[in-house]
RNA sequence: GGCUCCGUAGCUCAGUUGGAUAGAGCAACAGCCUUCUAAGCUGUGGGUCUUGGGUUCGAAUCCCAACGGAGUCACCA
């Protein structure tokens, strides 16, 4: 089905004949013609000089014509210094279409057998999400529906880390100025509420920290001596103690935040299979770092701390427990990794974490490593860059933070305004209209921030995420509805659509090679854990259809066949289209 | 300073296991709606792939060094 496989076949065929050598399939070197040559696949010879032992011209003349003399699909060749340009019949481009339509599961590539969890979005409850959560739950799904396809088990978890000094600030500065206000009072989103309260936290502190430095403090000593600071780790302590009262507050208010969550996951298009909080976890590691002391792997200082020495492996010594016995992040990261490998009997787990914690993880691995665990090396961290604004960095205290439901709201109201701009909504009620501008908006943000590499550190500029023209979401939601719409006429029409061998253009074996490629970009995508592929792939494809669609008549064909044939290459379009974009989560609408 | 990552057109980004004359979009300019949806298409201009070495038939891609940028090196998570 595949061109390249077919070729590889035939090629370790004809040098078998002529220079009666076995070459290993992975010698052979092809690619798809570039467009300024004549061709469709391109065999470089270069590698095989040492067996032809002519020169590259020659080599890839002799491989050519004995292509074109012993297999029937190969239409004809010509040479460009060490390149071999292979041209294949149009019969054969016709079978992969033909094939391509056949296979229902076109695009899942078969079970590996194997079971990956990966985490991602794991949010703190003191805040709203903003752009740097979109980005990360945005890959931390592509990457699971990715792995999905290249035929994985794919578990998608989310840790909440819902305990901990920055939600007893919250709280407290709700009890002081708060009123007893709920979020259906306020007319507020919970996430958001509590954020509110949070800032409050920190500008009392602030005031009270001018008052003790007024008074004569330093401010060092101001900052860590503020009342208002002493009041809430006296709240943490009471919360691990299990205070009625402290925890009954620390429900109330962590379930607003998790409605406001649910909210913004909902409108986001994500979704997970299990939801850990760390309320509930972090104590699970400090067994594994007991059983690490009486082993002799970590030790102990004189107040009781725990650490590891990772000297020896050109680190730094890491605390794994405080000298009160209370339990750090890299403690309950041990202990979650073990439950789940238990649980679950991963053959992999990735984590979608930011790159600031490129150092944590490495600690992580190491850690389990030490401690025996075979599965250490199974720890995959799926590193993603920050997402920049042109002003620079998001700065809380400066109020640049891009807030995740500001932003869905914003892309809404770009693809209504574009969207009438634009006139095309005849025809359809209120409600398709709206389900339309979410579908657009939602679109445009997610292809704006998947398409980038995930490990770089991106730029996201308001205004050019709302342009819907070019390298965008909404281009390939247009192309899709563009076909939709020819396909629609054509049902009225009673055409038939199929493969059945009339002559094709150029163009159109391109495109069919080019969606024959799809599983490849799967598997490509998949061992890079890069969606990003993907997208632009999704994008080289929409482009492929526009051109095409620009210079052929589709209905007007009058040839019956040709028309027919042409129909099945643009459906297969489209539902390509919607497999690729699918992945990314992006839904690609009938019409627009 | 140690470690990790990045550096491609004015801007945002692609660039397959090293392959042909390094590609898109945006921005600028010039065209194309009597024709299946112009959120489209065509054309023009725009490059020391940060720099310098190395590896080889061949380097944006691999190796080394320098420069520039980001992150991190907490009894925060």
């Amino acid at each position: 089905m595949n061109p390249v496989q077919y070729l590889t076949g035939r090629t370790i065929e004809a040098l078998k004949a002529l220079y009666n050598t076995d070459v290993p399939a992975e010698t052979l070197q092809f690619q798809a013609t570039r467009k300024e040559f004549e061709g469709d696949v391109t065999l470089v010879v270069f590698p095989l000089l040492r067996i032809s032992r002519q020169a590259p011209e020659a080599t890839a003349e002799t491989i050519g014509r004995w292509l074109v003399e012993n297999s029937g699909e190969v239409a004809g060749y010509n040479v460009v210094k060490g390149f071999l340009n292979i041209k294949l019949s149009a019969a054969f481009w016709s079978d992969v279409l033909a094939k391509i339509a056949a296979d229902k599961s076109f695009g899942q590539l078969p079970s590996t057998g194997k079971t990956v969890m990966v985490e991602f979005s794991s949010p703190n409850t003191n805040k709203p999400l903003h752009l740097g959560h979109v980005r990360n739950n945005l890959l931390g799904s592509s990457v699971a529906s990715l792995l999905s396809a290249y035929g994985h088990k794919v578990i998608k978890v989310n840790l909440v880390n819902d305990r901990g000094i920055h939600i007893c600030k919250s709280m407290l500065a709700w009890l002081k100025c708060g009123n007893g206000i709920t979020p259906r009072e306020a007319g507020k989103k919970g996430d958001h509420l509590i954020g509110d309260y949070y800032v409050k936290f920190n500008d009392l502190l602030k005031a009270e920290v001018a008052e003790l430095v007024a008074g004569g403090m330093s401010e060092e000593e101001a900052e860590k001596n503020a009342p208002i600071l002493k009041e809430a780790q006296a709240m943490l302590v009471k919360w691990e103690q299990g205070d009625e009262a402290v925890v009954s507050l620390w429900k109330k208010m962590n379930g607003w935040v998790y409605e406001g969550f649910d909210e913004t996951y909902r409108s986001l298009g994500i979704s997970f299979d299990r939801t850990y909080y760390e309320s509930q976890t972090y104590k699970g590691g400090k067994e594994l770092v007991s059983d690490g002391l009486a082993r002799g792997i970590f030790y102990q200082k004189e107040d009781g701390s725990v650490w590891c020495d990772l000297t020896g492996d050109g680190l730094d010594q890491k605390l794994l427990l405080r000298g009160d016995g209370t339990s750090v992040y890299m403690t309950q990261d041990l202990g979650t990794a073990r439950q789940r490998f238990e649980e679950y009997n991963l053959d992999e787990h990735i984590y979608v974490v930011g790159n600031e914690q490129n150092y944590h993880f490495q600690v992580l691995k190491l850690i389990l490593k030490k401690l025996g665990f075979k599965w250490a090396d199974a720890i995959y961290h799926l590193s993603y860059g920050m997402v920049e604004l042109p002003e620079g960095k998001m700065k809380s205290r400066e109020g640049t933070v891009v807030d995740a439901d500001d932003l869905i709201e914003k892309m809404y109201n770009t693809a209504r305004e574009t969207s009438l701009e634009l006139g095309k909504l005849e025809g359809m009620s209120e409600a398709e209209q709206d389900e339309l501008f979410h579908t657009l908006g939602l679109g445009a943000l997610k292809y704006f921030i998947i398409k980038v590499d995930p490990k770089k550190t991106m730029l996201f500029d308001p205004k050019e995420s709302i342009d819907f023209n070019g390298n965008t979401g909404p281009f390939i939601q247009y192309t899709h509805a563009r076909i939709k719409s020819i396909l629609r006429k054509v049902e009225e029409q009673g055409c038939r659509i199929e493969a059945c061998h009339a002559p094709l253009i150029a163009k159109e074996e391109n495109i069919i090679q080019l969606l024959a490629l799809y599983p490849d970009k799967i598997r490509e995508a998949g061992n890079a854990f890069s969606p990003a592929v993907i997208a632009n792939y999704a994008y080289d494809l929409a482009k492929e259809f526009n051109q095409y669609y620009h210079d052929t008549q589709i209905l007007r064909e009058s040839d019956e066949a040709v028309r027919s044939q042409r129909l099945e290459l643009i459906r297969l379009i489209a539902e390509v289209l919607v497999k690729a974009m699918g992945i990314l989560g992006i839904r690609l609408p009938e019409r627009m």
